[in-house]
This record gives C-alpha cells, structure tokens and sequence, in this order.
DNA sequence: CAGGACATGAGACTAAGGTCTAATAGACTC
DNA sequence: GAGTCTATTAGACCTTAGTCTCATGTCCTG
C-alpha cells in the first residue's frame, strides 16, 4: 500500500458525520487528507501540486458533484475523482464515469472498497501528472525552434534523408543539415530516435478523460 | 452520420419487444443489425470481423450483461458494449463502466441517446481493431528477429551508436551492423525514426479496458 | 553427417550525417 | 541606422551508417 510521494486525499461532502468517517478510515491507512463541505469550499483552495484523489458526493447543496467534475474538466485539473451517492441514479453515474471518475460508490461503501479506489486514483493522478508534465517540456522545448527548424524536423521524424527534405522543401542539402542540426541542439537530442520520443510525447493524448463525444 | 464501413450492430434482449423495437430503430438509421434473445446465443456466433457495437440488456437468464462483457474481454474480443437496464443498480453500471462500456442506459431510453452511444461505439470499436491491427503487424515483425538482432534493435532506438551498441553487447562495431542492416530489412523499415515508431507500436497499451485494478 | 540458422567479423567502398567557419540577405526592433 | 533573428549556402573535413563479398565457427535437426 505504498502510494505516490506528495499525495493529498480530499473530501467533500455536506454531511460532518460522513467527513468524520472518511478522516478516520484515511487516517488509519496512512493518507494525508483534508475536508471540505461544499465543492466551492474546495474549489476556493488553491490546486494541490501532487498527486490527488478527491472523494466528492454527488448531492450537495450548491455546486454537485458531477458539475464539479466538469469545471474541473474545464480547468485541466489532474485530481482523479471519487464519487459517493446516497440513492442510486445511474445516468449521473454512467456521466461521471465517462467524463473519467475513477469509482462511483453506493453509500454505505465497504471500507476497503473505498480505499482500494482511493490507492487507484492516486495511481492514475500521478500517472497523469508525470505524463502531461512530460507533454509541457516537449511542447515549451519545440516553441523554440524556427519555423523552418520545424518544418525540417517534421520531416526528419519521418525518416527522409537530409537530400529528400531538401527536395520538399525546395532549399540545399546544406541548409537542411543547418536547420536540422540547430533544432536538434535546441531539442537537447543527439539522435533520431531520441527526436522521434520527444515529438511523440508532444503529441500525446491527454490521458483519462471523456473518450468520444457525450 | 456516416458510421465506420463493415460495421454491424448486436443487440441481446430477452425480451421480443425490446428487440423489435432496437430493430426498428437502427434500421431507420441504416444500421445493419443482428438479434439474440440470450448472450450465449450471441457467443455461438462467429466474431463479426469489422467494427461491432452490442447492445445488452443487465438483467438476462442465463449469462447477464456483465457477465457477457467479463467473457469478451477475456477472450480479447473489441466489441464495444452499450448497456440497457431496467431498474438502477449503480455497482453494476460502475463495474461495466470501469471495464470499458460505452455508456449504461435505463429503460426506456431516448432514441437520439442510443443512436449516439451507437455511434460512439462504432467509431470507438474501429479505432480499437485499427490500433491492435497495427499492434499484432508490428508483433509479428518483430518476431522475425533472431535474438541477438532484437537485442541490436533495442540499443538502437535508444539512439546509441554502432560503436557504443557494440561496447554494450562486448562485440565488435563490425557486427553490430551487420545485425543492425538485417534488423531494419526484415521489419521492413529504412529509418531509424520508421524504426522507433514500428517498436512503440508493438508496445502500445490495449486500449479502452480497465486501466486500474479493481 | 549434411544442411541450415545464427553469430561473428575482415576488407573495401559508398553515401549520409554532422560540425566549423564564413558569408549574404531580408525582416524586425529599439 | 545599428543590432538581432532568421534563412540561406559554400568549403573543408571527419564520423557514422550501410552494403557486398568472403570466411569461420557453433549448434541443432533431419
């Protein structure tokens, strides 16, 4: 039950008795946590910078928890939710799962049914962070190059020879190895197959969230 | 509207009427469709081999709506599953939800919101067959290598020179490329940059299926 | 034991990649 | 108008990659 370094437990949920029990249960499995009783209330924290696990009910007064999900949808955030309703509603359910809830639990849950999603959603949230992180430095690295270093190394990624991107691209050979040369030391790669990963993260989907069209 | 080509649409109910009706609907929509009154009789048929959408209905005799799903991702089938059910059981839609449906729908639904999951499906399934298509041609390459050009193969989409993958493997730069050349020539590729890419296929995640433990 | 697959590597080249220096020229900025 | 950024290219040179031919040795199989 070892769970990422740097990571925060939230919960919010209107009822005090239900923050009582979700301390309890999380401090006994070693997890540092904090409590909210209305979405707003969390919301007006600023975002935690490591791995997060935010257990919200779905019925709340004020902000509810599937539109929580989505302003933080909106905002890029990275915590990972899990959701706990009182009387069953399988649309909202079935919304918040697609919109990427890690778990959606009938209250009352088990406890170890809780916290194995709790140890889920710090999993994937610091998989997250670690991906999109990634993402940024390649993309901040490629806003470096010129638009001509860029057209080159587009063309490189594809495995053509410095002669073929000359050709496309209508300049000398000579040029091309210029560029490329220079976006290569830019890039912070000594290889192809170094460029070829870094591009490749660049463009990599953001993870976890709404697959297809709702 | 225009859904994937070769696409067919499998609807399993127990009930005539819900099948009749599911029959009506996605004939408007110029679906080609199929219908089973239990999911056994649905396993009988042989996997359809383009992209498939099956619509099930939870509660069944015999194998139930989950239980169906639990046997196709077993078998590493890439239908994508639209759930029906009749009365709200929220585990049930967060467990078929976690293993990778689509969407879970009560009784009665609204026709424009199952055409949409349809829709979704299809397009979700032919991703799937196309990247794990994409995945198995890479396998099969890659078993063509014999052990040591694997191993050549490796270091050299780490971006590593003939020489250092020579150091590495205690051999000299000699040979390195000569296991290097038949490497590339058996997968078919004549770049590095094909090279890396050709691996990262073969390594890609199966896609839309329980990403965490349950 | 013959044949095949595999790993090894030398010799001899050819071609491609990469670097350094230096120079020209347009565009934009302060 | 001086300075900077960008794109362009030549010349000289060195390093790598890739190919072809030949040859050796091992291990396994029919």
């Amino acid at each position: 039950m070892t769970n990422p370094p740097n990571s925060l437990v939230f919960a919010i949920d209107d009822d005090a008795s239900v923050r009582k029990g979700l301390a309890r249960l999380l401090r006994s499995d070693g997890y540092k946590s904090e409590f909210f009783e209305s979405a707003s209330a969390f919301l007006a924290r600023p975002p935690h910078s490591g791995p997060s696990c935010v257990i919200v009910d779905v019925q709340m007064p004020g902000l509810n928890g599937i539109e929580l999900q989505e302003d933080l949808i909106r905002r890029r955030r990275e915590e990972q939710l899990v959701f706990l309703t009182g009387h069953g509603d399988i649309p909202m359910c079935a919304q918040a799962m697609k919109a990427g809830a890690v778990d959606f639990l009938r209250k009352p849950f088990r406890a170890d049914e809780l916290l194995q999603c709790v140890q889920n959603a710090l999993i994937r949230s610091a998989e997250q962070r670690r991906s999109s992180a990634q993402k940024n430095k390649a993309r901040r690295l490629l806003d470096l190059l010129t638009p001509r270093e860029f057209e080159v190394m587009q063309l490189v990624i594809t495995g053509m020879l410095n002669k073929q991107i000359a050709g496309e691209l209508g300049t000398a050979e000579k040029t091309v190895k210029v560029h490329r040369g220079r976006a290569m030391q830019k890039l912070g790669v000594t290889s192809v197959a170094e460029l070829v990963r870094l591009v490749q993260n660049a463009c990599l989907a953001p993870v976890g969230n709404s697959k297809t069209k709702v």
